[in-house]
DNA sequence: CCCCGCTTGTGAAAACATTCACCAGCCGGG
DNA sequence: CCCGGCTGGTGAATGTTTTCACAAGCGGGG
């Protein structure tokens, strides 16, 4: 296991959620070829993931459900719990509050900063000034921070972030965080996904060459 | 011009926003060293992307910012307008339509759908219910849907859109959804964020091997 | 006890994406 | 007008990810 693609570790995350459903199904055992059709990948894609982690199956019968699903939670380090801070407190930071979804899964909110907006009670949650926010976080009150500010407070609050000795991002703001290498960003960006979406509708675009003026 | 990546596309979206705060610095020209060290990503990268579509530099000089910046307006479909309808007015649904970003960039949203809250005004809207969804589509009213429902009602939404001839949707529920293949779906899922951050600091992952139990 | 149908795990091959390296072209200065 | 310093475009090389294809292992039936 030198080293784990980005791609077959959001697979996993996919598997799991199919193996939740599959087992509330009442199914006891699932073949590669059954997991994958019900994600859209092939057969030997989910093994080759699979076996970078160990080897989960047993031939002639497939996966077992409950078991294979334990040790993929146990991969994803969803054995503990994790807990968040959200900085920003705007529409999308007080949604993710909202979302009951995601704290099924082993992530608990703990914490929202806002540089306005102190004082109110978000959900459980009262916002406190982001001023405060580096020194929470050098006390490991939290180990994931969730940008949700404006894209151009994003690069300080993630530096501050970063020297207060947090190791995961989550970053809302559409824009590219530089961080020091030991720290891990992931990116959503809802904006990228539809101009993405409008490429593809835009089939009419022409692939002409032409010069450029300066 | 054969087939363009994903990731290329997604490039694209990200230099379009780099030349816009560029163009807002005052910058006339810029190189594709400097384009690439702005969104970390190699000088070699820029130009092969931008290749895809044409030639729009000029040796010794780099890229006229205004001029790219059109161009990829261009190539990504964001000449034009795009109507927009969400399918799910709970919390991500009311915050997307509450969140002013990408409405600048060349989408409207025309309609809201739901399955109970009908009449419920959000923002300039009036939730709809999601029964006249296909009827509304099919007569022309948008060209993308946005997925906001809960994730068990989201396959079926999906099968709707495209049965009412919509090619494009925005899927917000952890669910992996199956459309012809005229349909293009883009998904924004922050639960598998999460799990990746949680993969990622998880260092103490141990990747012994071991027989499973069936 | 052996054979058959099924399924995993995995090297090898193929497909795909990124980076290298260099030619071609452009500007400015002398 | 020519030379030198930069920079873009692009085929070739390299690196990465996915798919193929098959040996190895499993249970069940006779």
């Amino acid at each position: 296991m030198s080293h784990i693609s980005e791609s077959t570790v959001r697979r996993l995350s996919h598997y799991y959620r199919v193996l939740e459903e599959v087992g509330a199904e009442g199914k006891r055992m699932i073949s590669s070829h059954l997991l994958a059709q019900r994600e859209g990948v092939t057969s030997a894609q989910v093994r080759k993931d699979l076996s970078y982690f160990g080897s989960f199956g047993r031939r002639g019968l497939g996966y077992n459900v409950a078991h294979l699903r334990a040790e993929i939670r146990t991969i994803l380090g969803l054995e503990r719990r994790w807990k968040v801070a959200v900085i920003g407190a705007g529409h999308i930071g007080s949604a993710l509050l909202a979302y009951r979804g995601f704290l099924e899964q082993g992530f608990d909110v703990v914490a929202v900063f806002d540089r306005d907006r102190i004082g109110r009670s978000v959900g459980p949650l009262v916002v406190q000034d982001v001023a405060q926010m580096p020194a929470i976080a050098a006390a490991g009150a939290f180990e994931i921070g969730v940008i949700t500010t404006p894209a151009a407070a994003a690069q300080d609050i993630a530096d501050a972030l970063a020297a207060s000795g947090i190791r995961g991002i989550l970053n809302f703001a559409p824009r590219k965080l530089f961080v020091p290498k030991h720290v891990t960003v992931r990116n959503v960006d809802m904006t990228l996904e539809f101009e993405s979406l409008s490429f593809a509708l835009a089939v009419e675009r022409s692939p002409r060459k032409r010069r450029a003026r300066g």
